[in-house]
DNA sequence: CGCGGTTTACTGCACTCTGCAGTATAGGGT
DNA sequence: ACCCTATACTGCAGAGTGCAGTAAACCGCG
């Protein structure tokens, strides 16, 4: 056990056996649940993350059989405990984003209105799903206690924050559809429409902020 | 050549290409300024992309010298712009988020009230660092055009969503830290703090847009 | 009561990407 | 003459992704 950092992944393993012990399998349906909203990985890797826990010692595993098709369930050790209590107390990474998106916004000089417009309107679409799932997953939270109600307090505030999140991706999508509307085409707008690109740059954006859908 | 997809990456780097040549160490440089916060990239890895881009024949490359040492100009092919411009008109896919300190959020009653004080602070203020960059970004091209006047426009529509995106992370952990006052550890509201936890879950959450700093 | 679709329970493989370290030259200041 | 910083990359180990594949258990339906 050559003591290794566990990724970010090992540590969401490692606060869901805090509770209880969880089969491999449904380790990996967990944190492929809305847990994968705030910490996205494959499912491929949230069993490789099991193995290397195990290698250093921070989860136990144990064999159960239904039948003739094992299954391993894996507890958390007290120096499984420990580490992920250590690592509470270390320092945060900023959160990153990666907006496929928005990278189209900005290369869209190279395509049509439409190839532009169409993108606006499949994010928007994407965080309006988005967003429905995490408000019924605030009402069924709200209703039951959740799947963890020993935790509900926090995952209060996550779905605050995942809520809003959405919410401002649906508000800028509708604004910046709608700054598109003055546009005849991607290229031009960087000269003729000066006074325009001005105002969208002006500190405090009073103008969107109006302007957003008071519906949202 | 055997015509894979470009990353994400790949395709940052032909809208670069696409207005002028640059050297490679010239686009590893620019893709870890402003634009790494929309589609984060190791060093190491916008160097890798280059080679794949030249086996697809999307890049031209030739090479310059300085006295003794050498230096690789990419210039985009038509197949590179073409390329690009299918790209566009392509299904996005949506934005994800990795965000740590919401992992620690959900994962605090392993650890004391203060870490996640802690964890909170750190966040609010790396997003208003960030947040500042990009008002210091948006005012330096509103003045000076910036380094792509072509595409002023497209970055005024990116910066208006990094700035509300910070504005919100601010927003929401300023709010967390005030909830958290109420707070005698990091276990127990779940029990004894429910009505609180069910208005944190209530749709529509108007108590915490009123209650934001009006200076954000 | 047998059949087919879904759920459970994973493993293998090729490839990509990251993080870190390392190498070496050029340019500018003191 | 010396040192620091910027330029201009490459190598490598390990982590993570995406896809495919395997195989048993469960469950409804005719």
């Amino acid at each position: 056990m050559p003591d290794r950092e566990p990724s970010i992944t090992g540590y969401l393993t490692l606060g869901l056996l805090a509770g209880r012990d969880w089969s491999a399998y449904q380790l990996a349906e967990q944190l492929g649940r809305g847990v994968a909203e705030l910490w996205p990985s494959a499912d491929r890797g949230r069993y490789a993350v099991l193995t290397r826990l195990r290698d250093e010692g921070l989860v136990d595993t144990r064999q159960e059989h239904t039948g003739k098709r094992a299954r391993t369930i894996y507890s958390i050790t007290p120096e499984g405990r420990e580490a992920l209590t250590r690592w509470l107390s270390t320092p945060v990474r900023p959160p990153s984003l990666e907006f496929e998106g928005m990278v189209r916004v900005l290369l869209s000089d190279q395509g049509s209105l439409d190839d532009l417009r169409r993108t606006l309107a499949q994010t928007r679409e994407q965080a309006r799903a988005n967003r429905d799932m995490f408000a019924r997953y605030a009402a069924f939270i709200s209703e039951t206690g959740g799947t963890f109600p020993e935790r509900r307090h926090l995952f209060a505030l996550a779905n605050t924050f995942m809520i809003g999140h959405y919410d401002h991706v649906i508000a800028w999508a509708d604004w910046a559809a709608q700054q598109l509307d003055t546009w005849p085409d991607t290229v031009t707008p960087a000269t003729t429409h000066q006074a325009q690109v001005r105002e969208m740059l002006a500190p405090g954006r009073e103008a969107w902020q109006a302007n957003g859908d008071p519906s949202l």
